[in-house]
RNA sequence: GGAGAGAUGGCCGAGCCGGUCGAAGGCGCUCGCCUGCUAAGCGAGUAGGGGGUGAAAACUCCCUCGAGGGUUCGAAUCCCUCUCUCUCCGCCA
Protein backbone atom coordinates (compact mmCIF):
# COMPACT_ATOMS: atom_id res chain seq x y z
CA UNK A 1 0.00 0.00 0.00
CA UNK A 2 1.07 3.42 -0.85
CA UNK A 3 1.10 6.78 1.66
CA UNK A 4 -2.30 8.01 0.87
CA UNK A 5 -0.35 11.84 1.69
CA UNK A 6 2.38 10.07 -0.72
CA UNK A 7 -0.63 9.87 -3.42
CA UNK A 8 -2.07 13.26 -2.59
CA UNK A 9 1.49 15.02 -3.16
CA UNK A 10 2.20 13.04 -5.85
CA UNK A 11 -0.41 12.37 -7.82
CA UNK A 12 1.78 12.49 -11.11
CA UNK A 13 4.43 10.54 -10.01
CA UNK A 14 1.70 7.41 -9.09
CA UNK A 15 -0.37 8.12 -12.23
CA UNK A 16 2.90 7.82 -14.53
CA UNK A 17 3.48 4.83 -12.38
CA UNK A 18 0.61 3.47 -12.98
CA UNK A 19 0.60 4.19 -16.76
CA UNK A 20 4.70 2.30 -17.67
CA UNK A 21 2.65 -0.38 -15.97
CA UNK A 22 0.35 -0.72 -18.18
CA UNK A 23 -2.72 -0.10 -16.12
CA UNK A 24 -3.41 4.14 -17.15
CA UNK A 25 -5.18 5.91 -14.47
CA UNK A 26 -6.92 9.10 -12.93
CA UNK A 27 -6.59 9.88 -9.47
CA UNK A 28 -7.57 13.15 -9.24
CA UNK A 29 -11.26 11.16 -7.34
CA UNK A 30 -8.95 9.63 -4.74
CA UNK A 31 -7.29 12.92 -4.37
CA UNK A 32 -10.74 14.58 -3.95
CA UNK A 33 -12.56 12.26 -1.35
CA UNK A 34 -9.47 12.26 0.38
CA UNK A 35 -9.11 16.03 1.30
CA UNK A 36 -13.28 16.01 1.49
CA UNK A 37 -12.29 13.16 4.42
CA UNK A 38 -9.95 15.17 6.17
CA UNK A 39 -12.40 18.04 6.17
CA UNK A 40 -14.70 16.18 8.11
CA UNK A 41 -12.44 14.91 10.31
CA UNK A 42 -10.98 18.18 11.50
CA UNK A 43 -14.97 19.03 12.22
CA UNK A 44 -15.25 15.97 13.83
CA UNK A 45 -12.37 16.28 15.98
CA UNK A 46 -13.98 19.48 16.84
CA UNK A 47 -16.94 18.24 18.08
CA UNK A 48 -15.17 15.19 20.32
CA UNK A 49 -13.30 18.25 21.79
CA UNK A 50 -16.72 20.08 22.67
CA UNK A 51 -17.56 16.90 24.48
CA UNK A 52 -14.45 16.02 26.22
CA UNK A 53 -14.16 19.56 28.11
CA UNK A 54 -18.39 19.51 28.50
CA UNK A 55 -18.20 16.41 30.08
CA UNK A 56 -15.56 17.11 32.48
CA UNK A 57 -17.24 20.28 33.35
CA UNK A 58 -20.47 17.94 34.13
CA UNK A 59 -18.38 15.94 36.49
CA UNK A 60 -17.09 18.63 38.27
CA UNK A 61 -20.68 20.13 38.64
CA UNK A 62 -22.04 16.61 39.96
CA UNK A 63 -19.47 16.84 42.50
CA UNK A 64 -20.95 20.35 43.53
CA UNK A 65 -24.34 19.21 43.51
CA UNK A 66 -25.17 21.18 40.74
CA UNK A 67 -28.39 20.17 37.99
CA UNK A 68 -26.74 19.41 35.01
CA UNK A 69 -29.56 18.11 32.80
CA UNK A 70 -29.84 20.77 30.48
CA UNK A 71 -26.11 20.52 29.39
CA UNK A 72 -26.34 16.58 29.19
CA UNK A 73 -29.37 16.99 26.93
CA UNK A 74 -27.11 19.43 24.47
CA UNK A 75 -24.19 17.03 24.56
CA UNK A 76 -26.78 13.72 23.82
CA UNK A 77 -27.23 16.07 20.68
CA UNK A 78 -23.99 16.65 19.85
CA UNK A 79 -23.03 13.00 20.44
CA UNK A 80 -25.72 12.27 17.78
CA UNK A 81 -24.21 14.75 15.12
CA UNK A 82 -20.49 12.71 16.36
CA UNK A 83 -22.26 9.33 15.62
CA UNK A 84 -23.77 10.67 11.93
CA UNK A 85 -19.98 12.23 11.23
CA UNK A 86 -18.41 8.83 12.63
CA UNK A 87 -20.58 6.96 10.20
CA UNK A 88 -19.97 9.20 7.16
CA UNK A 89 -16.07 9.29 7.70
CA UNK A 90 -15.96 5.31 8.12
CA UNK A 91 -17.81 5.44 4.51
CA UNK A 92 -15.17 7.69 3.16
CA UNK A 93 -12.01 5.79 4.53
CA UNK A 94 -13.51 2.61 3.32
CA UNK A 95 -13.62 3.48 -0.14
CA UNK A 96 -10.46 5.23 0.10
CA UNK A 97 -8.71 1.88 1.37
CA UNK A 98 -10.37 -0.15 -1.11
CA UNK A 99 -8.77 2.40 -4.08
CA UNK A 100 -5.63 2.52 -2.01
CA UNK A 101 -5.07 -1.69 -1.79
CA UNK A 102 -5.72 -2.15 -5.44
CA UNK A 103 -3.01 0.65 -6.36
CA UNK A 104 0.33 -1.19 -7.15
CA UNK A 105 3.87 -0.20 -5.76
CA UNK A 106 5.15 2.45 -7.71
CA UNK A 107 8.55 1.20 -9.84
CA UNK A 108 12.08 2.52 -8.54
CA UNK A 109 13.92 4.90 -11.01
CA UNK A 110 16.35 2.20 -12.26
CA UNK A 111 13.59 -0.21 -13.01
CA UNK A 112 13.25 -0.09 -17.13
CA UNK A 113 9.92 1.07 -18.69
CA UNK A 114 8.26 -1.65 -21.19
CA UNK A 115 5.21 -3.10 -21.55
CA UNK A 116 5.43 -6.79 -20.91
CA UNK A 117 8.27 -9.61 -20.32
CA UNK A 118 9.58 -9.23 -23.89
CA UNK A 119 11.03 -5.69 -22.62
CA UNK A 120 12.93 -7.21 -19.73
CA UNK A 121 16.67 -6.55 -19.64
CA UNK A 122 19.11 -8.85 -19.11
CA UNK A 123 21.70 -7.83 -17.06
CA UNK A 124 24.00 -10.70 -17.10
CA UNK A 125 24.59 -14.67 -17.75
CA UNK A 126 26.45 -16.50 -15.76
CA UNK A 127 28.37 -20.25 -17.22
CA UNK A 128 27.59 -21.80 -19.97
CA UNK A 129 24.56 -24.52 -21.54
CA UNK A 130 26.17 -27.63 -21.84
CA UNK A 131 27.01 -29.29 -24.91
CA UNK A 132 25.49 -32.65 -25.72
CA UNK A 133 26.27 -35.72 -28.17
CA UNK A 134 22.59 -36.51 -28.08
CA UNK A 135 19.37 -35.28 -27.98
CA UNK A 136 18.47 -33.85 -24.77
CA UNK A 137 14.77 -34.80 -23.32
CA UNK A 138 12.56 -32.97 -21.47
CA UNK A 139 12.65 -33.43 -17.75
CA UNK A 140 9.52 -35.29 -17.33
CA UNK A 141 10.83 -37.88 -20.27
CA UNK A 142 13.93 -37.87 -18.25
CA UNK A 143 12.06 -38.54 -14.91
CA UNK A 144 9.47 -40.69 -16.05
CA UNK A 145 11.98 -43.07 -17.44
CA UNK A 146 14.17 -43.40 -14.19
CA UNK A 147 10.68 -44.00 -12.27
CA UNK A 148 11.53 -40.93 -9.91
CA UNK A 149 8.49 -38.64 -11.79
CA UNK A 150 5.23 -39.94 -12.10
CA UNK A 151 2.61 -37.60 -13.20
CA UNK A 152 0.00 -40.33 -13.49
CA UNK A 153 -0.59 -41.29 -10.13
CA UNK A 154 -0.53 -37.74 -9.15
CA UNK A 155 -3.50 -36.82 -11.35
CA UNK A 156 -5.13 -39.87 -10.05
CA UNK A 157 -4.45 -39.12 -6.37
CA UNK A 158 -5.57 -35.58 -6.75
CA UNK A 159 -5.82 -34.12 -10.25
CA UNK A 160 -3.82 -32.42 -13.47
CA UNK A 161 -0.73 -30.18 -11.87
CA UNK A 162 0.79 -32.20 -8.85
CA UNK A 163 3.77 -33.64 -8.40
CA UNK A 164 4.48 -37.44 -7.19
CA UNK A 165 8.08 -38.18 -6.84
CA UNK A 166 9.68 -41.70 -5.77
CA UNK A 167 12.67 -43.09 -4.66
CA UNK A 168 15.74 -41.17 -5.79
CA UNK A 169 13.41 -38.26 -7.22
CA UNK A 170 12.04 -37.91 -3.82
CA UNK A 171 15.66 -37.97 -2.36
CA UNK A 172 16.56 -35.35 -4.58
CA UNK A 173 14.12 -33.07 -3.95
CA UNK A 174 14.81 -33.08 -0.23
CA UNK A 175 18.29 -32.83 -0.84
CA UNK A 176 17.83 -30.01 -2.68
CA UNK A 177 15.86 -28.40 0.06
CA UNK A 178 18.66 -29.80 2.90
CA UNK A 179 21.15 -28.11 0.37
CA UNK A 180 19.70 -24.74 -0.01
CA UNK A 181 18.48 -24.10 3.64
CA UNK A 182 22.05 -25.27 5.02
CA UNK A 183 23.90 -22.95 2.43
CA UNK A 184 21.93 -19.88 3.36
CA UNK A 185 21.68 -20.61 6.71
CA UNK A 186 25.48 -21.45 7.53
CA UNK A 187 27.16 -19.65 4.73
CA UNK A 188 24.53 -16.07 3.97
CA UNK A 189 23.57 -15.63 7.78
CA UNK A 190 19.90 -16.55 7.55
CA UNK A 191 17.89 -17.65 10.31
CA UNK A 192 15.78 -20.66 9.41
CA UNK A 193 12.20 -20.62 10.07
CA UNK A 194 9.58 -23.35 9.61
CA UNK A 195 6.04 -20.77 9.46
CA UNK A 196 2.56 -22.65 9.08
CA UNK A 197 1.43 -23.37 5.48
CA UNK A 198 -1.84 -21.92 6.25
CA UNK A 199 -2.46 -17.90 6.52
CA UNK A 200 -5.30 -16.01 7.48
CA UNK A 201 -6.75 -13.36 5.26
CA UNK A 202 -4.86 -10.31 7.00
CA UNK A 203 -1.74 -12.11 6.20
CA UNK A 204 -2.19 -12.04 2.43
CA UNK A 205 -3.39 -8.53 2.35
CA UNK A 206 -0.08 -7.11 4.17
CA UNK A 207 1.76 -9.27 1.36
CA UNK A 208 -0.43 -8.33 -0.82
CA UNK A 209 -2.04 -11.23 -2.09
CA UNK A 210 -5.58 -10.10 -1.40
CA UNK A 211 -7.30 -8.19 -1.95
CA UNK A 212 -6.50 -7.84 -5.81
CA UNK A 213 -5.28 -11.29 -6.31
CA UNK A 214 -7.84 -13.92 -4.32
CA UNK A 215 -8.30 -16.03 -7.45
CA UNK A 216 -4.85 -17.04 -7.84
CA UNK A 217 -4.91 -18.67 -3.90
CA UNK A 218 -6.46 -21.93 -2.30
CA UNK A 219 -9.34 -21.62 0.34
CA UNK A 220 -9.51 -23.47 3.63
CA UNK A 221 -13.75 -23.95 3.35
CA UNK A 222 -15.13 -22.93 6.26
CA UNK A 223 -11.98 -21.13 7.60
CA UNK A 224 -10.27 -17.83 7.24
CA UNK A 225 -7.35 -20.10 6.01
CA UNK A 226 -5.80 -19.73 2.65
CA UNK A 227 -2.85 -22.18 1.51
CA UNK A 228 0.37 -20.26 1.26
CA UNK A 229 1.11 -19.70 -2.45
CA UNK A 230 4.50 -18.60 -1.15
CA UNK A 231 6.87 -18.48 2.47
CA UNK A 232 6.83 -14.91 1.73
CA UNK A 233 3.33 -14.43 3.04
CA UNK A 234 3.71 -16.09 6.50
CA UNK A 235 7.51 -15.18 6.77
CA UNK A 236 6.70 -11.24 5.94
CA UNK A 237 4.22 -12.03 8.70
CA UNK A 238 5.91 -12.59 11.39
CA UNK A 239 6.78 -8.94 12.39
CA UNK A 240 3.41 -7.99 11.44
CA UNK A 241 2.49 -5.19 14.26
CA UNK A 242 5.72 -4.80 15.60
CA UNK A 243 8.03 -2.42 16.36
CA UNK A 244 11.58 -3.82 15.88
CA UNK A 245 14.39 -2.24 17.47
CA UNK A 246 16.90 -0.72 14.31
CA UNK A 247 19.38 -2.02 16.08
CA UNK A 248 18.31 -5.89 15.40
CA UNK A 249 18.20 -5.33 11.18
CA UNK A 250 18.44 -6.31 9.43
CA UNK A 251 16.85 -9.43 9.60
CA UNK A 252 17.49 -12.07 7.15
CA UNK A 253 15.32 -15.54 7.51
CA UNK A 254 15.09 -18.39 5.50
CA UNK A 255 11.66 -20.60 5.27
CA UNK A 256 10.94 -23.70 3.16
CA UNK A 257 7.54 -24.43 2.66
CA UNK A 258 5.39 -26.04 -0.19
CA UNK A 259 3.70 -23.64 -2.38
CA UNK A 260 0.23 -23.71 -3.29
CA UNK A 261 -1.11 -21.69 -6.45
CA UNK A 262 -4.53 -21.70 -8.38
CA UNK A 263 -2.75 -21.24 -11.45
CA UNK A 264 -5.61 -19.55 -12.53
CA UNK A 265 -5.77 -18.15 -16.52
CA UNK A 266 -2.79 -20.35 -17.15
CA UNK A 267 -4.48 -22.72 -18.76
CA UNK A 268 -2.58 -25.15 -21.73
CA UNK A 269 0.90 -23.38 -20.66
CA UNK A 270 3.62 -25.76 -19.33
CA UNK A 271 0.78 -28.39 -18.50
CA UNK A 272 3.58 -30.94 -18.83
CA UNK A 273 6.22 -31.30 -16.14
CA UNK A 274 7.24 -29.63 -12.85
CA UNK A 275 7.22 -26.08 -14.31
CA UNK A 276 3.41 -25.12 -13.25
CA UNK A 277 2.19 -27.16 -10.62
CA UNK A 278 -0.69 -25.97 -8.04
CA UNK A 279 1.88 -27.56 -4.96
CA UNK A 280 5.92 -26.94 -5.30
CA UNK A 281 8.32 -26.85 -2.89
CA UNK A 282 10.53 -23.24 -2.34
CA UNK A 283 13.12 -21.98 -0.05
CA UNK A 284 12.41 -18.60 0.55
CA UNK A 285 14.46 -15.86 1.50
CA UNK A 286 13.13 -12.52 3.42
CA UNK A 287 14.59 -9.35 4.52
CA UNK A 288 13.76 -6.63 7.08
CA UNK A 289 16.24 -3.71 6.30
CA UNK A 290 16.51 0.08 7.15
CA UNK A 291 14.89 1.75 4.37
CA UNK A 292 18.42 3.32 2.77
CA UNK A 293 19.87 -0.11 2.51
CA UNK A 294 16.96 -1.64 0.48
CA UNK A 295 18.91 -1.52 -2.70
CA UNK A 296 22.12 -2.94 -1.40
CA UNK A 297 20.21 -5.79 0.55
CA UNK A 298 18.79 -6.57 -3.24
CA UNK A 299 21.99 -7.31 -5.00
CA UNK A 300 22.62 -9.19 -1.88
CA UNK A 301 19.79 -11.28 -1.77
CA UNK A 302 20.21 -12.26 -5.26
CA UNK A 303 23.39 -13.01 -5.24
CA UNK A 304 22.93 -15.49 -2.53
CA UNK A 305 20.09 -16.99 -4.47
CA UNK A 306 22.57 -17.18 -7.70
CA UNK A 307 25.06 -18.67 -5.42
CA UNK A 308 22.75 -22.09 -5.12
CA UNK A 309 23.01 -22.58 -8.94
CA UNK A 310 26.64 -21.74 -9.40
CA UNK A 311 27.17 -23.91 -6.40
CA UNK A 312 24.73 -26.95 -8.54
CA UNK A 313 26.88 -26.37 -11.52
CA UNK A 314 23.52 -25.00 -13.76
CA UNK A 315 24.13 -21.94 -16.78
CA UNK A 316 21.77 -19.19 -15.16
CA UNK A 317 20.87 -15.00 -16.29
CA UNK A 318 19.36 -12.84 -14.96
CA UNK A 319 16.95 -10.53 -15.69
CA UNK A 320 15.74 -7.11 -14.65
CA UNK A 321 11.98 -6.78 -14.59
CA UNK A 322 10.79 -4.17 -16.62
CA UNK A 323 7.54 -2.16 -15.12
CA UNK A 324 4.96 -3.60 -17.21
CA UNK A 325 6.43 -7.03 -16.03
CA UNK A 326 6.62 -5.97 -12.42
CA UNK A 327 4.38 -7.57 -9.88
CA UNK A 328 1.95 -5.87 -7.94
CA UNK A 329 3.80 -4.98 -4.51
CA UNK A 330 6.76 -5.09 -6.16
CA UNK A 331 9.33 -1.59 -6.70
CA UNK A 332 12.24 -3.17 -8.27
CA UNK A 333 12.26 -7.26 -9.43
CA UNK A 334 15.31 -9.47 -10.74
CA UNK A 335 14.71 -12.73 -12.07
CA UNK A 336 16.89 -15.78 -12.43
CA UNK A 337 16.48 -17.85 -15.30
CA UNK A 338 17.92 -21.21 -15.76
CA UNK A 339 19.01 -22.79 -18.91
CA UNK A 340 16.88 -25.89 -19.68
CA UNK A 341 18.29 -27.59 -22.32
CA UNK A 342 15.52 -30.10 -23.29
CA UNK A 343 13.31 -27.17 -23.88
CA UNK A 344 16.09 -24.86 -25.49
CA UNK A 345 14.88 -22.03 -22.99
CA UNK A 346 15.34 -20.22 -20.31
CA UNK A 347 12.92 -20.63 -17.30
CA UNK A 348 12.32 -18.41 -14.15
CA UNK A 349 13.78 -20.36 -11.18
CA UNK A 350 13.72 -17.49 -8.78
CA UNK A 351 12.63 -13.96 -8.11
CA UNK A 352 14.23 -11.35 -6.22
CA UNK A 353 12.12 -8.37 -5.23
CA UNK A 354 12.34 -4.92 -3.07
CA UNK A 355 8.94 -4.20 -1.92
CA UNK A 356 10.22 -0.80 0.24
CA UNK A 357 7.53 0.10 2.81
CA UNK A 358 5.13 -1.44 0.11
CA UNK A 359 4.02 -4.76 2.02
CA UNK A 360 5.47 -2.55 5.77
CA UNK A 361 2.70 -0.27 5.74
CA UNK A 362 -0.10 -2.95 5.46
CA UNK A 363 1.40 -5.16 7.83
CA UNK A 364 2.38 -2.29 9.89
CA UNK A 365 5.98 -3.42 10.41
CA UNK A 366 7.73 -0.50 11.97
CA UNK A 367 11.57 -0.03 13.29
CA UNK A 368 12.88 2.52 16.33
CA UNK A 369 15.97 3.85 16.48
CA UNK A 370 17.04 3.76 20.02
CA UNK A 371 17.29 7.22 21.55
CA UNK A 372 14.93 8.85 18.52
CA UNK A 373 11.13 9.91 18.62
CA UNK A 374 8.92 8.00 16.67
CA UNK A 375 8.99 4.43 14.17
CA UNK A 376 9.20 4.23 10.76
CA UNK A 377 8.23 1.53 8.44
CA UNK A 378 10.74 -1.14 7.53
CA UNK A 379 11.87 -2.40 3.87
CA UNK A 380 10.58 -5.57 3.42
CA UNK A 381 12.33 -7.91 0.50
CA UNK A 382 11.86 -11.41 -0.75
CA UNK A 383 13.48 -13.98 -2.72
CA UNK A 384 13.33 -17.50 -3.58
CA UNK A 385 16.27 -19.12 -3.08
CA UNK A 386 15.32 -21.26 -4.89
CA UNK A 387 12.05 -23.35 -6.69
CA UNK A 388 12.82 -26.65 -5.43
CA UNK A 389 11.27 -28.29 -8.23
CA UNK A 390 12.17 -25.99 -11.38
CA UNK A 391 15.74 -26.70 -9.81
CA UNK A 392 14.91 -30.49 -10.07
CA UNK A 393 13.81 -30.04 -13.14
CA UNK A 394 16.49 -28.01 -14.72
CA UNK A 395 19.30 -30.98 -12.68
CA UNK A 396 16.94 -33.62 -15.06
CA UNK A 397 17.81 -31.63 -18.03
CA UNK A 398 21.00 -30.32 -17.79
CA UNK A 399 22.92 -33.47 -16.46
CA UNK A 400 21.09 -36.25 -18.45
CA UNK A 401 23.35 -38.44 -19.63
CA UNK A 402 23.39 -40.67 -22.72
CA UNK A 403 22.21 -43.88 -20.95
CA UNK A 404 19.04 -41.86 -19.66
CA UNK A 405 21.02 -41.63 -16.24
CA UNK A 406 21.65 -38.69 -14.65
CA UNK A 407 24.79 -37.16 -12.93
CA UNK A 408 23.94 -35.91 -9.73
CA UNK A 409 25.76 -31.92 -8.70
CA UNK A 410 29.22 -32.94 -6.46
CA UNK A 411 27.64 -30.56 -3.65
CA UNK A 412 24.42 -32.69 -3.34
CA UNK A 413 26.27 -36.25 -3.09
CA UNK A 414 26.43 -35.85 0.81
CA UNK A 415 22.76 -35.85 0.94
CA UNK A 416 22.35 -38.60 -1.46
CA UNK A 417 24.22 -41.32 -0.12
CA UNK A 418 27.23 -40.35 -2.27
CA UNK A 419 25.39 -41.32 -5.13
CA UNK A 420 27.05 -40.00 -8.59
CA UNK A 421 23.77 -40.58 -10.55
CA UNK A 422 20.42 -41.52 -10.65
CA UNK A 423 20.42 -44.83 -12.56
CA UNK A 424 16.92 -46.79 -13.90
C1' G B 1 -15.20 -30.74 23.02
C1' G B 2 -16.37 -29.22 28.73
C1' A B 3 -14.94 -25.79 33.11
C1' G B 4 -12.31 -21.57 34.68
C1' A B 5 -8.58 -17.34 34.45
C1' G B 6 -6.58 -13.59 31.58
C1' A B 7 -5.20 -9.81 27.28
C1' U B 8 -2.97 -2.47 29.73
C1' G B 9 3.06 1.61 27.12
C1' G B 10 9.79 -1.28 24.36
C1' C B 11 9.21 -5.07 28.58
C1' C B 12 7.05 -6.28 33.60
C1' G B 13 2.93 -4.68 36.18
C1' A B 14 -1.08 -1.50 39.04
C1' G B 15 -5.84 0.49 37.89
C1' C B 16 -11.24 -2.43 36.78
C1' C B 17 -17.26 0.43 43.32
C1' G B 18 -17.38 5.10 35.46
C1' G B 19 -15.28 11.52 35.59
C1' U B 20 -8.26 15.56 36.50
C1' C B 21 -6.07 7.85 33.72
C1' G B 22 -2.89 7.72 27.80
C1' A B 23 -2.56 5.38 32.50
C1' A B 24 0.94 4.46 39.38
C1' G B 25 5.41 1.74 40.21
C1' G B 26 9.55 -0.98 38.30
C1' C B 27 12.93 -2.43 34.29
C1' G B 28 15.01 -0.72 29.88
C1' C B 29 16.48 3.47 26.99
C1' U B 30 18.13 8.96 26.26
C1' C B 31 20.27 13.39 28.29
C1' G B 32 22.64 15.78 32.50
C1' C B 33 25.22 15.54 37.36
C1' C B 34 28.56 12.72 40.15
C1' U B 35 32.90 9.58 39.49
C1' G B 36 40.76 7.43 38.42
C1' C B 37 37.81 3.63 34.82
C1' U B 38 33.53 0.58 35.27
C1' A B 39 29.51 -0.31 38.37
C1' A B 40 26.41 2.01 41.74
C1' G B 41 23.98 6.72 42.96
C1' C B 42 21.20 11.45 41.91
C1' G B 43 18.00 14.59 38.54
C1' A B 44 15.09 15.09 34.09
C1' G B 45 12.88 12.90 29.91
C1' U B 46 10.79 8.55 27.38
C1' A B 47 3.87 4.96 23.78
C1' G B 48 1.82 4.82 18.81
C1' G B 49 -1.26 6.86 14.87
C1' G B 50 -3.85 11.04 12.60
C1' G B 51 -5.34 16.39 11.88
C1' G B 52 -4.32 21.80 12.31
C1' U B 53 -0.76 26.21 12.79
C1' G B 54 4.57 26.87 11.72
C1' A B 55 10.41 27.50 7.49
C1' A B 56 11.76 24.74 11.67
C1' A B 57 11.98 23.91 16.75
C1' A B 58 7.55 23.67 18.72
C1' C B 59 2.49 24.28 20.01
C1' U B 60 -2.40 22.34 19.80
C1' C B 61 -6.57 19.00 18.96
C1' C B 62 -8.46 13.99 18.03
C1' C B 63 -8.01 8.60 18.29
C1' U B 64 -5.87 4.10 20.52
C1' C B 65 -5.63 0.15 27.34
C1' G B 66 -6.68 -7.65 22.37
C1' A B 67 -10.74 -6.64 18.06
C1' G B 68 -15.73 -5.08 17.01
C1' G B 69 -20.48 -3.39 18.77
C1' G B 70 -23.58 -1.27 22.95
C1' U B 71 -25.01 1.70 27.60
C1' U B 72 -23.73 6.87 29.26
C1' C B 73 -23.08 13.86 29.17
C1' G B 74 -18.53 10.88 30.04
C1' A B 75 -15.73 3.91 29.54
C1' A B 76 -9.12 0.89 30.47
C1' U B 77 -13.17 0.56 34.06
C1' C B 78 -20.31 -1.58 32.97
C1' C B 79 -22.95 -4.97 29.01
C1' C B 80 -22.74 -8.15 24.35
C1' U B 81 -19.99 -10.72 20.35
C1' C B 82 -15.40 -12.41 18.49
C1' U B 83 -10.05 -13.59 18.56
C1' C B 84 -5.89 -15.11 21.17
C1' U B 85 -3.18 -16.88 25.68
C1' C B 86 -2.95 -19.81 30.22
C1' U B 87 -4.83 -23.79 33.84
C1' C B 88 -7.80 -28.28 34.72
C1' C B 89 -10.76 -32.37 32.43
C1' G B 90 -11.76 -35.23 27.90
C1' C B 91 -9.76 -36.74 23.15
C1' C B 92 -5.70 -37.28 19.98
C1' A B 93 -0.29 -37.68 16.46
Amino acid sequence: MLDPRFVRENQQVVETALKNRGQERDLSGFVALESEKRALQTSLDGLRHERNTVSQQIGKLKKEKKDTTDIQRKMREVGDRIKDLEQTIAEKDEALKALLMEIPNVPHASVPIGADENDNQVCRTVGEPPSFDFEPKNHWDVGEALGILDFERAAKITGARFPLYMGDGARLERALIWFMLELHTTRHGYKEVLPPFMVNSASMTATGQLPKFEEDLFKISGWDYWLVPTAEVPVTNIHAGEIIDEDALPIYYAAYTPCFRSEAGSYGKDTRGLIRQHQFNKVELVKFVAPETSYDELEKLLENAETVLKELGLHYRVVTLCTGDLGFSSAKTYDIEVWMPGQQKYREISSCSNFEDFQARRGNIRARQKGKKGTRLVHTLNGSGLAVGRTLAAILENFQQADGSVAVPEVLRPYMQGKEAITP
